[in-house]
DNA sequence: CGAAATTATTTTAAGCCTAAAATGTTTTTA
DNA sequence: TAAAAACATTTTAGGCTTAAAATAATTTCG
């Protein structure tokens, strides 16, 4: 269905140069990692929900609070995670509910809430956790390791690019105010 | 802050059948695509609203449309977008309200609704899809042309692997049926 | 032919997510 | 010290998203 080497293999006739407002490629690129992480991200969910019956958001926020020894702030999670404070709010009211997350205001600063994982929710998420790094192997199966090592070089490489666009963008736009 | 070589290059003494239980590795990628990815569509999401007042699933949506000369069902759009037929359905009606898309049923088979862009929608459309192009080269500039061929074709491997990983794992579930 | 199965879409109920406004707390500074 | 600024979180309003049930139309097959 996708000819990537029509396009992408450039000889030595068709210079990137040459092409001037072309940016096909990238948006092509961009198009393929979407589809790879929408189609790992609803496999995912779908194994949660049936093994689990839970959602990828609580995970991924158990996730964040089981890697810490101290507990985190709502901040703090939400910045890892990536989404609002609000988000992280809501999430966190519902584990709490369950008992998976214990929730209190720090005694040196009382804006702040203290996240950590109960007992129960370490044990819960140990589980689930182990069956996740699995289930991530397993659709990774067809890649080997030279490729999995230089998909992952690539993308650390992408990550860099992604974060000067954005953070030189945000430069432009607090210029703009001054 | 990572050090993907420490884990992800192994040598001679420690081979990857010596380690059987771990997935580290392929955990640790995902996690990175799932950054970029993010990165990305946040990135996007901010533009479009900014720039446009408009939404990523609208934008999607009017994508899908105007590659398509004769218009496309819901169930078509769906199944492109990797979205629910209720959600293609939600964002259709908001798009019909504003003018950009226009909605009928098929003569022939009056359970399928043609979707396609009104004139107005085709438009705008053009206008968005410009610069949302020129969004994602400036994002990835950081990128020269191999790393940007080779990044995609891993990412053609990796979705290979997917598909395979979860069309053999639905199969599964058929047998069980049976 | 007509009942049953299939197909396409919409509706529903519930949760996720965001931006922006509001609330409560702490720090800065005049 | 008191007002102002900064900070952390929650609330609010609205849109996105899903799975599952409901609706409606078509096709299959007994």
């Amino acid at each position: 269905m996708e000819t990537p080497s029509s396009s992408l293999i450039l000889d030595r006739e068709t210079k990137a140069s040459e092409r001037p407002g072309d940016h096909k490629d990238e948006l092509r690129l961009w198009l393929r990692m979407l589809t790879c992480s929408t189609l790992i991200e609803t496999e995912i969910r779908n194994r949660l929900r049936e093994e689990f019956k839970t959602t990828l958001p609580r995970f991924d926020l158990m996730a964040q609070l089981d890697k810490s020894v101290v507990g985190m702030t709502v901040g703090e999670v939400s910045q890892r995670l990536m989404v609002s404070n609000g988000n992280v709010t809501a999430v966190v009211a519902g584990l709490v509910t369950d008992g998976l997350v214990d929730k209190r205001s720090a005694p040196q600063d009382r804006r702040v809430q203290i996240l950590t994982l109960t007992a129960q929710g370490r044990k819960a998420f140990k589980l689930m956790a182990e069956r996740h790094e699995d289930w991530i192997a397993e659709l990774f199966a067809g890649l080997d390791q030279p490729a999995i090592a230089q998909l992952f070089r690539l993308l650390g490489e992408t990550k860099t690019s992604l974060h000067r666009a954005i953070a030189g963008r945000a430069d432009e736009a607090a210029k703009g105010d001054a």
